[in-house]
DNA sequence: TATTGTTATACTCTATAACTATA
DNA sequence: TATAGTTATAGAGTATAACAATA
């Protein structure tokens, strides 16, 4: 198949999806970036390199953006007693609160992209995007 | 079924895929808006107005953007005769050169995301893709 | 020496408000 | 008056380079 029969369309998609994550974002104050930390913060405690690499951004980049979050009481970092030069992210109980509210609008956001599909044709679709999605550690 | 079957995976799948267009257009100096600005005026010869509208941007923000596109000869600013307060954008022949580039590093690197997948689940991944992305006037 | 994280710096992206020119 | 676009301003996001602390 030509590529582009599928290329164009998944590009058409994923710049809806990450439109509707970035106007709930800004809903609640948190550029695209800052989504994404939380959501990651829901399931993981990453040191500030491992933040980074998964996000594909410079520490230094990170640092900042923890910075902001943390001033605002979303974020902590946690020194390890192990090695003192690493520190951990955790989520704060009103960082998650926050994420959470966030994930339900991004649901409610996102779905009328899905109306057009039928209910089995949404779980051809999961079937086949978990296929794409390669198993993570973390 | 369960929302989140369908939308962890479609967003993972978002990000993997921006990440994408994020490290191919900076491999040719450009932000993933300029990225989406090339894209656009492939096909369109948009008014600065419209180009924020679609692009979710306000219109300062657009101004700054093509200024910078022009700066480096990829884009222009082509006054209409009809309506002097107005501008059409058009690419330039460098633009075109620098999209079609970028087009093509985009499929190479967006590739092995498709590779878990038969031809035949590609082409149904497209099609219900396909029945996601609103016709767009334009 | 190597690694973790921060700071200083500079540029891009973005929105708000105020503005100019045209309609 | 209303609309198209720009400019001034300020803050967030980003990378590079230089740095301090720890290993």
């Amino acid at each position: 198949m030509a590529d582009d029969d599928l290329i164009d369309p998944l590009v058409q998609v994923c710049f809806e999806v990450i439109g509707v994550l970035t106007v709930v974002g800004a809903a609640h104050d948190l550029s695209l970036t800052q989504v994404r930390l939380l959501a990651i913060l829901r399931n993981h405690r990453p040191t500030m390199s491992q933040l980074a690499d998964h996000l594909g951004l410079d520490r230094s980049t990170i640092s900042g953006l923890v910075d902001r979050a943390a001033a605002r009481g979303l974020v902590e970092r946690v020194t390890n007693p192990d090695d003192r030069r690493s520190a951990r992210l955790t989520i704060t109980a009103k960082g998650r609160k926050l994420a959470t509210a966030g994930a339900a609008d991004i649901a409610t956001r996102l779905a009328p992209l899905f109306e057009p599909l039928t209910d089995r044709q949404q779980q051809t679709l999961a079937g086949l995007l978990d296929r794409m999605v390669p198993a993570r550690a973390g």
